[in-house]
DNA sequence: TTCTCATAAATTGGTACCAATTTTGGATCA
DNA sequence: TGATCCAAAATTGGTACCAATTTATGAGAA
């Protein structure tokens, strides 16, 4: 459950924001594709007004691009940002390891264990969807375990800026397979609390290489 | 300048958010103060939509809070996090020390040993949101010599994230003189390469100790 | 045919009004 | 005197309408 827009106060009327941003994530919108007002109006069953307000959100968060009166555009990053961007999340997420490492409990590596457990077993009956949720579930967990709240928001923010379209994320099986060993050896280095080898492997995770 | 908010077309219009946003930052509305719509209308002279806009990008950068129809109140952080962020701006602007040693020309030092100076004047003769700016103009010129061209966003970010009354940053004059002294020492180890001791250097100074 | 210009359609964006909710003030009753 | 409840005022939030801008369409001339 993605929880950056969770304005909604009843599960069954979720915020106009988030479900663009789910269509966008999902690949319904990729990214350069126009986002005209009428059509989310009639899509989601919204007022104009919400649709505007969600769009100018999406647009502050720069998942969608905003041209004066000319409309709204699903964001498109290129690789300088898309490296940058990882860049900044290799540096919070190993610069985190030591604590993470210092505060896990038994219970909380179990607790990771089965959100890898999670993920794997999308790879198969999921969708890609499912899948990317249940990746951000893991990561989440993980750096969690630091103690500092902030870290959350930061990066769910930072992902969303790139991940425009997730699906992309993962090209080919191979890749989420070994997406899907590495969580699992991120949880064993924890284990074994060998916050360097972790770091390294957090790098790589990121980078995806 | 603050550019986070820039969309302002001409220089004679700027947007709302980024007025009530200053006003924040100056202490004008200070923490917890409740900004009530009909008054912010007739501050800026700008019309109910476009305050409303303004109200809802600031709640969504967590800068004021919302509660629905009972109004906007300008956000209080608490000492945890604070400290959060600041742990976050610490992983961030030390990680990139590297880089920056890398990057750093004899132009770009002169150029960072300027905006110091012009922090330093500034104590005597400036108010404290042009100090507020100057300090923010040296950390950016800093940062942008790692050549991410992200990092920028989301420091500012974070930054506005505390810094709600950027006033009680400093809160004696002897502490904004350290501040002064503490840039200085910043340019003199990038320029003597010791990329080690600036990152210590960068801790204390976020950290204000 | 193809380019240009004028007209019409579509889309965005702003304004004004009205409904819903909350707060305030005061009157009534214990 | 103090608490409770009701009515009025204030505030927020949403909807509908209208203006401004852009894009599409088509007619006419080279």
């Amino acid at each position: 459950m993605n929880t950056l827009f969770d304005d909604s106060i009843a599960d069954g009327e979720p915020d106009a924001t988030q479900l663009i941003l789910t269509d966008i994530q999902s690949g319904m919108f990729q990214p350069g594709a126009w986002l005209k007002q009428i059509d989310l109006e009639a899509r989601y069953g919204r007022g104009r007004n919400e649709i505007r307000r969600a769009l100018d959100r999406l647009a502050q968060k720069r998942i969608v691009e905003h041209v004066p009166n000319r409309g709204y555009h699903v964001y498109q990053a290129d690789g300088k940002q898309a490296d940058d961007i990882a860049e900044i999340r290799i540096m919070l997420e190993t610069g985190i390891v030591p604590k993470v490492v210092a505060n896990a409990t038994a219970g909380d590596i179990r607790n990771l264990r089965a959100l890898a457990n999670r993920f794997e077993s999308l790879i198969l009956h999921g969708t890609v969807l499912e899948l990317y949720e249940a990746n951000l579930n893991f990561h989440r967990a993980f750096m969690q375990l630091s103690g500092n709240g902030e870290l959350d928001s930061v990066i769910a923010e930072l992902r969303q800026r790139t991940s425009s379209a997730p699906v992309s994320q993962w090209k080919t099986r191979a890749r989420v397979e070994q997406s899907a060993r590495e969580h699992h050896e991120m949880v064993d280095l924890l284990e074994r609390r060998k916050p360097d080898k972790l770091k390294t492997l957090i790098e790589n995770h990121i980078r995806q290489r």
